[in-house]
RNA sequence: GCUGGCGUAGCUCAGUCGGUAGAGCAGGUGACUUGUAAUCACCAGGUAACCGGUUCGAAUCCGGUCGCCAGCUCCA
């Protein structure tokens, strides 16, 4: 089915739910109903409440409609008569998207038996095209997404042309569930929350685990490129923010506190603190691109109602980097960004797609540099001819930014990755540099952040991987299942040479039976397990188990821990072993 | 923050009409001595999120607070 059809498909079966729910209640308003990425919605405002059990109800009288086989008639009308039928209907928010359109735009209408719509279609010919839909949910939404305004309920649906479609779609939301980095977080032990700190995650041992691969693999990269990491303090006093700009720009996000007699605040950002050691001594243009990073831990106030796992919290570590420069090295210092995130992203077998956020309304600084640092971005990604998507008034408060976004495996896209022009707080904090004309000048300043929030990439990952790291991630990278007490001793000893190695392994020494021991082993997902019995005491030989591949054969230990070395130090995502 | 739903043992979840709390897994102890996804037995585990109300009596009904979930708005 062409992505037209399936639209209007969608759009038409939002519709049949529309005249359900008037059908079904009283005095309802209508509010939008479009087609959506993997269904449709409908918003409407009415006096009582739709519980998810009435999702049902609202089915079976679609079913009538489909059943009815109602056809959809397109009427064109003037705008007065058009206002005219929706005054007569009461529908208060229909007429203000009336109200809306062009004068000389066409003004339409559609038709299925007693219900209408104001709506451009296209749709379906009649109800009974309908074949598979499902009511999926109820929520509330702002009208217009505007949080001043009214909240209108909206049910959620989807549609597909036959049921085995439909039941295909409904399976994968399930499969979804599965991979919820909540769920396998606990599973896993890698992290919890807990209400004492809503929104503050707390990292495990196996969690931390993964974190300083992560750190250890993000050091690596860029201490070869050049970049020197610092660390600056978390709490600053106020007077930094209000230089910053942040005072003023992003107050209801921070924390404040007292020291002494003094305000501080929570940093959000780390960039006033870095500037504080640019600031420490005079610089010159030789130093350039000076390039410096902190891992450095932010806090922001984050609604409530947002927080979501670690995907979205109130305290995260940023892999921040801030380039000082000179104005002609903005392309290349994009450039080798947008390299460096490339070269991540596929370490871990990540897609995404770029986005070039410009001018918010709420920000700070002249015309001319919020436009000549919009250019500066574009050019640098049509140099490399990279594609792009251009999101009008998204960026920060300080300049215009390329975001990185990925997708998860629940379709959801995030944020990761981030490069942020900012000739603002170069100004704000008076920051220099000697020229080759022996002058004063004023650097450029790029902020960026590839892994964005670590806590929110340790999210993605447990779901991208589904709690299965590649082995130099995964917190037990090797457990050896002694079959008998008197094995115990044998498997320790190997344990210890993997150990020596810096390669995570343990020995299951409880009295189990080995199926006992392989179950738990399995449910962890570790990726190496290694029988030892009297077979392998003789042989010098590991009997060797993997995660996904399963019994693996027999192998020379040291055959093994030479294989398991090169999966780790190349970061593989994939095991040595050969498929059977 | 807003709308709706939810909150019972470490985890997953039962619990009828308001009558005083239960299972499996995990944990502890003991037996068994194990060859690739669950050995058996016993034991322990609870201020029912928290605070208040209604009632002879509340996990159950009502109100408030907190947290979580699905969205909205916002965002790394």
């Amino acid at each position: 089915m062409a992505n037209e059809h399936l639209e209007s498909y969608r759009h038409t079966a939002a519709h049949v739910m529309a005249q359900a729910v008037k059908r079904l209640y009283s005095n309802v308003k209508l509010g939008i109903g479009p087609a959506i990425e993997d269904g449709f919605y409908y918003d409407f405002d009415l006096e009582e409440r739709i519980n998810p059990e009435d999702l049902a109800r609202i089915e079976k009288e679609m079913g009538k409609i489909i059943k009815e086989d109602l056809p959809l008639e397109r009427e064109v009308l003037t705008k007065d008569q058009a206002r005219e039928l929706l005054e007569k209907e009461n529908e208060a928010f229909k007429l203000e998207l009336l109200e809306e359109l062009e004068p000389g735009e066409e003004v339409s209408i559609y038709r299925q038996g007693d219900f209408f719509d104001l709506c451009r279609g296209p749709h379906l010919e009649s109800t009974g095209k309908l074949k598979a839909f499902k009511l999926l949910s109820v929520a509330g939404a702002y009208w217009r997404g505007d949080e001043k305004n009214k909240m209108l309920q909206r049910i959620y649906g989807t549609a597909f042309p036959n049921r085995k479609e439909l039941k295909k779609y409904l399976l994968q939301l399930e499969e979804a569930k599965k991979r919820d980095h909540r769920k396998i977080g606990k599973e896993l032990d890698l992290f919890s929350m807990h209400e004492e700190g809503p929104g503050f995650p707390f990292l495990h041992p196996s969690g931390v685990a993964i974190w300083n691969e992560l750190t250890r693999y993000w050091r690596e990269l860029h201490r070869v490129r050049g970049y020197q990491e610092i660390r600056t303090p978390l709490v600053l006093n106020e007077e930094l923010w209000h230089q910053s700009g942040h005072w003023d720009n992003y107050r209801e996000n921070m924390y404040f506190t007292r020291i002494d007699e003094d305000n501080y605040a929570i940093r959000p950002m780390n960039c006033p603190g870095g500037v504080l050691i640019y600031k420490s001594r005079p610089h010159s243009y030789r130093e350039f691109p000076m390039r410096v990073t902190e891992l450095g831990l932010v806090h922001r106030h984050e609604l409530s109602g947002v927080l979501h796992g670690l995907l979205r919290v109130r305290s995260f570590h940023i892999d921040d980097a801030h380039i000082y420069m000179l104005p002609e090295q903005i392309t290349d210092e994009v450039l080798g960004v947008i390299r460096l995130a490339e070269e991540i992203y596929n370490t871990f077998g990540l897609k995404y797609r770029l986005e070039l956020s410009t001018r918010p309304e709420k920000s700070m600084g002249s015309e001319e540099d919020w436009d000549q640092a919009e250019k500066a971005l574009g050019s640098a990604l049509e140099k490399r001819g990279l594609p792009y998507q251009i999101n009008e008034g998204d960026g920060a408060f300080y300049g215009p930014k390329i975001d990185f976004h990925i997708e998860d495996c629940l379709g959801r896209s995030w944020q990761l990755g981030t490069i942020q022009l900012d000739f603002q707080l170069p100004q704000r904090f008076d920051l220099t540099y000697v020229g080759r004309d022996g002058q004063e000048h004023r650097p450029v300043l790029l902020h960026r952040a590839l892994f964005g929030a670590l806590e929110r990439f340790l999210g993605i990952l447990i779901e991208h991987f589904a709690g299965a790291f590649p082995t130099w991630l995964a917190p037990i990278q090797a457990r050896f299942i002694p079959i008998g007490e008197g094995h115990v001793k044998y498997a320790r000893r190997l344990s210890e040479e993997l150990e020596k190695e810096g390669i995570r392994a343990e020995v299951d020494e409880r009295d189990e039976k080995v199926g006992y021991k392989i179950r738990q082993a399995q449910k962890e997902k570790i990726p190496y397990m290694l029988a030892i019995g009297d077979r392998e005491v003789e042989s010098g030989k590991v009997s060797l188990r993997h995660r996904q591949k399963g019994e693996a054969g027999q192998l020379e230990f040291s055959r093994f821990k030479e294989e398991l070395l090169k999966e780790i130090r190349e970061r593989k995502l994939e095991s040595f072993l050969e498929d059977k």
